[in-house]
DNA sequence: ATGCGTGCAAACGATTTGCAGCCGG
DNA sequence: CCGGCTGCAAATCGTTTGCACGCAT
């Protein structure tokens, strides 16, 4: 008999996933498939780029991260604490996040959506500035 | 005697980049490099791809257009009718766009970055829907 | 005449995918 | 045992760059 196909099949409890989400956790901030690839190898943890995406692409997907991209495209990654909507006040040079909310931005593109006539509507807001260690180093 | 090097020398008058311009003109809404480069084909403009991006790299620079990354990291530009700081109201199906301002943004942004000692801050923020056009259809 | 602008082809860098072996449930 | 997970190498894909030639100034 089939497992039930409402749910989707959690995830394998693997070395790699455990030291990605773990690496992830500790990284406080955003930061690339790339980058999070080094930190591992750096720590010794051995693992394949080509798992660190999947990974990433998968605790996306399942919401567990939010995802966010570089003025040139590239994709940061971010373990965040709430799974609710919200926003993020991000430092251009170390990564680091403050996890923000904006009740007023809710309500701007709503209301804005609104007049315009536009549907299914969704919004994407973030900030983005140097933090205070940042800028004393 | 050398020109005023204070004063970046002014685009040449080339048919290829007026043809740019023009399709991105009555384009009236955000697309690709690629798909500009499409539309000049369809019309009988021959004009290289590399041209393409190349030029609209310059306008974007150049604060001429403005520029948004999709969800998988491919550049949209557009050419927008205020060179002043605004927002985007965006058509996800037809990239149909409409430059609205957000007065509660930028002064949820700078309190946001202030509470949490950032300078140096700027911010994005869009909304994605469905126009009514696109809905009918 | 002088060089910026153009375009083709090759180079690039981030991300994805094919496929064979591994290992968690 | 079985199928998902892994990882290497190769393939994609948007975008950039090297270089030789043409055209705007």
């Amino acid at each position: 008999m089939p497992r039930d196909l409402d749910r989707p099949a959690p995830p394998r409890a693997t070395r790699q996933r455990a030291a990605i989400a773990a690496a992830l956790g500790d990284a406080g901030g955003f930061l690339s498939a790339q980058a999070l690839h080094e930190r591992l190898r750096a720590a010794g943890d051995r693992v394949g780029l080509t798992t660190v995406y999947r990974t990433l692409q998968a605790l996306a997907d399942a919401g567990e991260v939010d995802v966010l991209r570089t003025a040139d495209g590239e994709a940061l990654y971010r373990q965040c604490a709430s799974a609710v909507h919200h926003h993020h006040l991000v430092c251009r040079r170390c990564g680091r996040a403050v996890e923000v909310e904006g009740p007023d931005i809710e309500a701007w593109a709503t209301a804005t959506a609104r007049r315009y006539r536009f549907t299914d509507v969704n919004h994407v807001a973030e900030i983005f500035g140097t933090c205070a260690a940042c800028r004393a180093a």
